[in-house]
RNA sequence: GCUCGGAUGGUGGAAUGGUAGACACGAAGGACUUAAAAUCCUUUGGCUAUUGCGGCUGUGCGGGUUCAAGUCCCGCUCCGAGUACCA
């Protein structure tokens, strides 16, 4: 029986098809386990065999918890939305919807080859009506909502309106921009605009005028993740800060919980680590500081309470709106121009200017605890949305205070008993305190802090704060809410519409979806309205209930609707609910089928995401928790993060000047050019010449410097991507050794979760490994033989060892290993000339999660009429593992000398003198008497003398 | 700067504190073949030894704990990732 792997692939997979073997429905009387991989953007270039690493051990393990009896739900969707398909229709005119479209059909094509358990039944696609109806519904949902700090949840926004009318808004406890204050009769007074606009301010889904990541290039704003240094993640555009009225998704409100959440969930340390620091919880003290000859108060944050006595100015951001109050007179026209200056750096120059600067603002603060005035000065170092935008700076213990009193003279106090100032600031949050107060500044009943260490100097200073009311302890977050409006058309269209006060109005949920209206160009309109103020019946006419001409507007029926769409993140933030309940036109998932289903088990992806999709889509979820639609409050139970595979690029040596080419190790004494070559006319790093001739027509008339008539290229690893000519597509694996080996090596590449070049060099080794399977019961012969003799213990010994080793890989995806073990196992029966059906049999079950279609094939060759998804993974029997002899390693001082064999079950004693009267002991015992002697049990016998 | 990873042969990588280098690739030699492909066998960390057996050394560097360290602890070096005027 010859492997054919393109027929038998070809074949179980149309099998599978035509069948439905993986559709799955809710089982009550099976446990359920939910497998999801993060859904791709379903770019031109189709996948790279890259892509697939995650999937092929999602699928690995979800074949295998379906052998244990799971009822394992693993679903595939495509992120459809995003900014590659909309460029590419501002240039080609050609709708995003047929490039995607165009796009998901191709990556199908490339999916289905290497025969993956999806239920494609359940397929989403984040720009479907269908799909997004939910996305809409969620965001009404969050228009709706407040959230109250006191309950811990989101609440209807008709609770907080019921609470105005009844106490007015002092004693409030709720996530809000501003902290407003009024009386029940003082709301009730209010227009229903001004009404409006206060809500507006505590709405989970928020207008507001925020300072936003404008990216000009784009024609967009971007979310926080979106920008890396200063540049725009998709396309690398600068971005500016620029103040702009946007819908933004009260993320902060849930910081506490998104942080607190972290400690239930199953996911690496780093991975949560990041989004620790991305949330950046920071536990410190607000303190009033009262301004000398003036009324006005201002507060600052400060996590180190304990240096008040080492304050020796304030900074103000240049954005705060203190800075007016604050600039005397004589100082208004230097800040003016200080400011100016300020506002005409972007954030990139600002970042990468690390010259000091600032002004001084001519106004002096009291320090509430010692009564001194302080210089109040302003710098861009300090930062407007952070805290309060203002600080007390205290150079001898910050870094940044240090660069700026040294800039400007400064003085500099020393706090911290020992501490060394003359060159840098003493950062480290330890040691003793002194000079609090300095020396003679003593007050009677003041705060002394002298002799402690800091953290008790910080824990008093709070105290002292509270007692006196100078301030409040405070938890600050680093994390802000989200901007969730784009100027794009390829995006959700969000389900409002401005009303006669051109204030925001939902559009009612059960007109929902709202669709996406066409346009006759993608780009933004000539006034600078979004791409979808070109829609011409993009108007809403509430008296019907629907999508109406622009031109019919009259504020009293006919509406204009919202111009933005939403961002990437908003369709991929609930889309794993979705899959659960993919046809449901009634909600986003039925809440009995939620409850069944629950929340993923286990989820694959890159860590590319840990600030933004596993950021937000917790957010959303606990969000959809609190309204009581989803069951569990953590979206993701487990998570594994695959590393990337990056590309292995090939290079030939062009003698510079010449068409002749060098091969690697002769290439010194030549000045030569290293050139990209195609890695697929590379094998091995020896390069196909006639292949290379005709690879491209430059290279047509090439000569060759070769050794021994090989020409060796030189290699590197960089990103995968064509310009490097090192893209491998899964499609050429396929066709060459076909899906099962590539499955096989990509798991044997190396640890799921590190990241490694991809090489094809290795292949043949796995490939190797499938033929030598299929020639177990054939040898050469075209028959297929199978024994139906009893195994023996041989046999059975080598089956179990296997067993035991892939169930316990599986388990921890280490993938690696036991692909090594099947290799093991196969060259063991292979020496045995094992073709016995008992143990053929159990072995292509457990084969058959990595390799499924020759294991497939086994299966019925073996007579089995039922597909092999419905067997029963296996169970190991210890007793075949046993060994009769136990080879022990003997030891003299932890070295290793000889080895003894000894029947299974020795005692420590018995273990002990044989190894003493062993013939090989004597020379390494040099006739020393042994002072102590270890016994590990089947290990070692360890003699020390 | 801070945080988190990592460092093992020519290469990818194995190794619950217990004989480091499993498994695979590559390389060298051999068998089969007119030849090639395919397949199979042997060798393969380094040094040294060799008619034989063997010996020494070895997991980035320097210390420590232990009968025993790639693995644990302390101090470095280098590489990678994330984040960054966050007070």
């Amino acid at each position: 029986m010859e492997y054919n792997f393109r027929e038998i692939e070809k074949k179980w997979q149309e099998y599978w098809n035509a069948h439905k073997v993986y559709q799955v429905k809710e089982d009550e009387s099976k446990p359920k386990y939910y497998v999801l991989d993060m859904f791709p953007y379903p770019s031109g270039a189709g996948l790279h065999v890259g892509h697939p690493l995650g999937y092929i051990a999602s699928d690995i393990y979800s074949r295998y918890k379906r052998l244990c009896g799971f009822n394992v739900l693993h679903p595939m969707g495509y992120d459809a939305y995003g900014l590659p398909a909309e460029q590419y229709a501002i240039q080609t005119g050609q709708h995003p919807y047929i490039t995607t479209k165009k796009n998901i059909e191709r990556y199908r094509e490339q999916l289905d080859k290497i025969g993956f358990s999806f239920d494609w039944s359940r397929e989403v696609q984040t720009c479907d009506p269908d799909y997004y109806h939910w996305t809409q519904w969620a965001f009404i949902k969050m228009f709706n909502s407040y959230y109250c700090y006191d309950m811990q949840q989101a609440r209807p926004i008709e609770e907080l309106i019921a609470a105005f009318e009844q106490a007015g808004a002092a004693p409030l406890h709720v996530a809000c921009g501003e902290e407003y204050t009024f009386t029940a009769g003082e709301w009730k007074d209010k227009s229903e605009r001004e009404k409006q606009e206060i809500l507006m301010n505590y709405r989970i889904a928020y207008l507001g005028d925020t300072m936003v990541n404008w990216c000009p290039s784009l024609g967009t704003v971007l979310a926080n993740d979106e920008v890396i240094n200063g540049l725009s993640q998709r396309g690398g555009y600068p971005v500016e800060q620029k103040m702009m009225r946007q819908w933004c998704l009260r993320v902060s409100a849930y910081a506490g919980r998104l942080l607190d959440g972290l400690d239930t969930i199953d996911w690496t340390e780093s991975l949560k680590e990041t989004q620790r620091n991305w949330i950046g919880r920071s536990e410190g003290a607000e303190m009033q500081f009262e301004v000398k000859d003036s009324p006005v108060k201002f507060t600052i944050f400060t996590t180190r309470a304990d240096t008040i006595f080492g304050v020796t100015f304030m900074v103000l951001a240049p954005e705060s709106e203190l800075v007016e109050a604050l600039t005397a007179k004589e100082q208004h026209c230097e800040v003016k121009k200080y400011i100016e200056a300020t506002k005409k750096k972007t954030e990139r120059e600002r970042m990468a200017d690390k010259k000091v600067t600032g002004v001084f603002t001519g106004s002096y603060a009291i320090n509430p605890v010692t009564g001194e005035a302080i210089p109040v000065w302003i710098s861009d170092y300090v930062l407007a949305g952070y805290g309060t935008g203002a600080i007390m700076a205290v150079p001898g213990h910050d870094s940044r205070d240090y660069a700026f009193a040294k800039h400007f003279n400064l003085p500099i106090i020393p706090l911290i008993e020992g501490c060394d100032i003359s060159e840098e600031s003493f950062d480290a949050k330890e040691g003793k305190m002194i000079n609090s107060p300095q020396k003679g500044k003593e007050t009677e009943g003041g705060l002394v802090l002298n002799g402690l260490e800091v953290p008790e100097a910080i824990a008093k200073t709070k105290q002292y704060i509270e007692e006196n009311k100078l301030g409040k302890v405070k938890t600050n977050y680093r994390l802000r809410d989200a901007t969730f409006s784009r100027q794009r058309y390829w995006g959700e269209p969000f389900p409002v519409y401005y009303d006669a006060n051109g204030m925001p109005q939902p559009v009612s949920m059960d007109k929902l979806p709202l669709e996406l209206p066409e346009v006759d160009k993608f780009l933004p309109t000539e006034t600078g309205e979004p791409p979808l103020g070109r829609a011409g019946k993009w108007a809403w006419d509430s008296a019907n209930g629907k999508v109406t001409e622009t031109s019919l507007i009259d504020n009293q029926t006919i509406f204009a609707l919202e111009l933005n769409t939403m961002p990437g993140f908003a369709g991929s933030s609930a889309y794993y609910i979705r899959y659960e309940d993919p046809h449901n036109d009634k909600a986003l998932a039925d809440k009995k089928t939620n409850a069944y289903w629950g929340n993923v088990d286990l989820y694959l992806g890159g860590t590319e995401h840990a600030t933004g999709h596993l950021i937000y889509s917790r957010f959303w979820n606990k969000f959809l928790y609190d309204l009581g639609v989803v069951k569990d409050e953590e979206p993701f139970r487990k998570l594994i993060n695959q590393g990337m595979i990056q590309g292995r690029s090939n290079f030939v040596y062009r003698i510079n000047g010449t068409n002749t080419f060098v091969s690697l190790n002769l290439k010194h004494p030549y000045d030569v050019t290293p050139l990209h070559v195609d890695v697929n006319i590379v094998s091995n790093d020896i390069l196909d010449m006639e292949a290379f001739r005709n690879w491209n027509p430059e290279y047509k008339t090439a000569e060759f410097i070769t050794e021994d008539g090989k020409y060796i290229c030189g290699w590197a690893v960089e990103k995968m991507s064509k310009s490097m000519f090192n893209v491998v597509n899964p499609d050429v694996i396929v066709e060459k050794y076909g899906a099962d080996t590539l499955r096989l090596y990509e798991m044997f590449l190396g640890p799921l979760e590190q990241s490694k070049p991809w090489d094809t060099n290795g292949i043949d080794g796995v490939h190797r490994f499938l033929k030598k399977l299929v020639a177990l019961f054939s040898g050469n012969t075209d028959s297929f033989t199978i024994s139906d003799d009893k195994p023996t213990v041989a046999e059975l010994k080598s089956l179990h060892k296997l067993i035991k080793k892939v169930s316990f890989d599986i388990e921890h995806f280490s993938f690696n290993t036991s692909v090594s073990a099947f290799m093991i196992c196969i060259n063991e029966l292979t020496a045995l000339k094992c073709n016995k059906r008992e143990i053929v049999e159990t072995l292509v079950i457990v084969l058959s999660p990595f390799a499924p279609h020759i294991a497939e094939e086994l299966w019925h060759r073996l007579g089995n009429q039922t597909t092999i998804v419905e067997a029963q993974w296996p169970s190991w029997n210890e007793e075949y593992l046993k060994e009769d002899v136990v080879t022990y390693a003997v030891s003299f001082n932890g070295k290793a000398r000889f080895n003894m064999e000894l029947p299974a079950g020795t005692l420590r004693e018995d273990a002990e003198k044989a190894a003493l009267t062993h013939q090989s002991a004597a020379k390494w015992l040099e006739g020393k008497v042994p002072k102590k002697i270890i016994v590990v049990p089947n290990k070692i016998v360890n003699i020390v003398i």
